[in-house]
DNA sequence: TCTGGGGTCCTAGGACCC
DNA sequence: TCTGGGGTCCTAGGACCC
């Protein structure tokens, strides 16, 4: 039996949510915005057909946005990650193994399932258009790496009306439909390798298929091995269809303006390590390290440049705000220079192991732990019940003049009651 | 003036051990 | 002339993805 494996892809994914509360926005050129307005990360087909690249600055392209009259939007991440689990939810009753891959993107076996694949996956984008009003895309093949180029393939070509099946195709067939996609499409393969490839006579996907996966292996790495098996049809990716802990957490944000001072790194490292830990506590683990790094604006290269990061291990392994706030503070103390304009601080937790592999040492505090414990769970179930950040660390501070800008966000329409949807009689 | 954030995997090289 | 060899662990950095 053939395996078949989809991949649902939601078109220009957040733009289709803004979409989605402003119809009036179908058919004009609409982007969104990374954190502080700077990039391009979403963008209408609109705003593609004008060549805007991807993570384009926005600040470079106002003059060809206001000539288009591009409608740009701050990120709004409360809304897209609303309708990105109403979507994913959708789809899981469509095949009982799924793998939410990522925000806007699920694997889903169909393998034996009776009929056509294509018309299932037809059914999928309808019902999905109909309860959210998000537009997605369908590929469907025997592995990942060829439902991923089935999904681009239905993307590009409007005669397979969003839905791509290549197990319904001839070996041909589908080798000529190879023939005409550059190698760069394919999943892994990225701006650095494909011109590496093209160099050495790989220039379409079918090239690489026909490909001797060991000479690749040599000049690149096993990654390859596994692609060119993946695009001969033999699957190498398992479906992932239990979320995995992270190993590593991160939180990091560029700020609104540059600064020097000491305090308002301070107030960061707070801020980003508390929702760090937040994230550790979510997913039941502890870590016994964490990592702090500053940097200034690398593109301002009139400046002197500066960038620095230390591992602070903690005591034990710990799931406590207050334990890595500490270490963070203690960590940036070291590598803060008052000479520079930083524009960024980031953390990232390490050693991450669940919670239940605590260790027992000869010196454990049990009263203390369950201290910690009780303050830990009061914190999360107010900031769960009353909005994040409704109870933090004085240390985070009250007027955060670091804090990111954003401009031209949307309203929260599905996740807060004032922002909530009231439909013009 | 203004250029994102959060992740994973792989490799190379050094330290260390026996 | 000629300076062991193999394994493991850790870290930094690159590449990629969305």
């Amino acid at each position: 039996m053939k395996r078949a494996i989809a991949l649902v892809d939601c078109n220009n994914f957040y733009v289709s949510c803004e979409r989605v509360f402003q119809p009036k926005l179908e058919g004009k050129p609409v982007v969104v915005l990374s954190n502080n307005d700077g990039c391009v990360v979403s963008r209408s087909q609109e705003v593609k057909d004008l060549g805007v690249t991807m993570a384009a600055p926005w600040y470079q392209m106002k003059a060809l946005a206001k000539r288009h009259g591009i409608v740009a939007f701050s990120s709004n991440y409360a809304l897209y990650a609303d309708l990105s689990s109403r979507v994913m939810s959708l789809l899981s009753q469509f095949s009982p193994q799924q793998e939410v891959y990522s925000i806007d993107e699920s694997f889903l076996d169909l393998s034996g399932m009776p009929g056509s694949h294509a018309e299932y996956g037809q059914l999928m984008r309808r019902t999905i258009r109909q309860c959210v009003g998000i537009p997605v895309c369908v590929g469907i093949a025997p592995s990942k790496t060829l439902a991923k180029l089935a999904n681009h393939v239905a993307k590009k070509n409007p005669q397979f009306n969003s839905v791509c099946d290549f197990n319904s195709m001839s070996e041909d067939e589908l080798d000529a439909l190879l023939a005409s996609i550059e190698v760069g499409e394919v999943w892994g393969v990225g701006r650095r390798t494909a011109p590496k490839l093209q160099e050495i006579g790989i220039h379409s996907v079918l090239d690489l298929k026909r490909s001797p996966p060991g000479r690749l292996r040599a000049r690149f790495s096993v990654v390859f091995e596994r692609i060119v098996s993946e695009l001969n049809g033999v699957a190498c990716l398992e479906l992932d269809d239990v979320p995995h802990d992270k190993q590593q957490i991160i939180c990091s944000r560029s700020f609104g303006m540059l600064t020097s001072s000491l305090a308002d790194l301070e107030q960061a490292a707070i801020a980003y390590t508390t929702r760090a830990v937040e994230k550790l506590r979510q997913q039941h683990s502890i870590a016994s390290a964490l990592h702090i790094y500053v940097r200034t604006n690398p593109h301002r290269t009139q400046d002197a440049q500066h960038q620095q990061g230390i591992l602070v291990p903690l005591d034990e392994p710990d799931d406590d705000t207050r334990a890595f706030c500490k270490a963070a503070l203690h960590g940036l103390r070291q590598i803060y220079r008052p000479e520079h304009a930083y524009q960024k601080v980031g953390v990232m937790l390490a050693d991450i192991v669940p919670a239940s592999e605590r260790p027992r040492t000869l010196f454990d505090d049990d009263a203390a732990r369950e201290r910690s414990k009780s303050l830990m769970n009061a914190l999360d179930h107010i900031n769960r019940r009353m909005g994040s950040g409704t109870l933090r660390l004085l240390g985070e501070g009250a007027n955060q003049s670091w804090a990111m800008r954003r401009e031209s966000s949307s309203r929260r329409y599905t996740t807060e009651w004032e922002d909530l949807f009231i439909c013009p009689s």
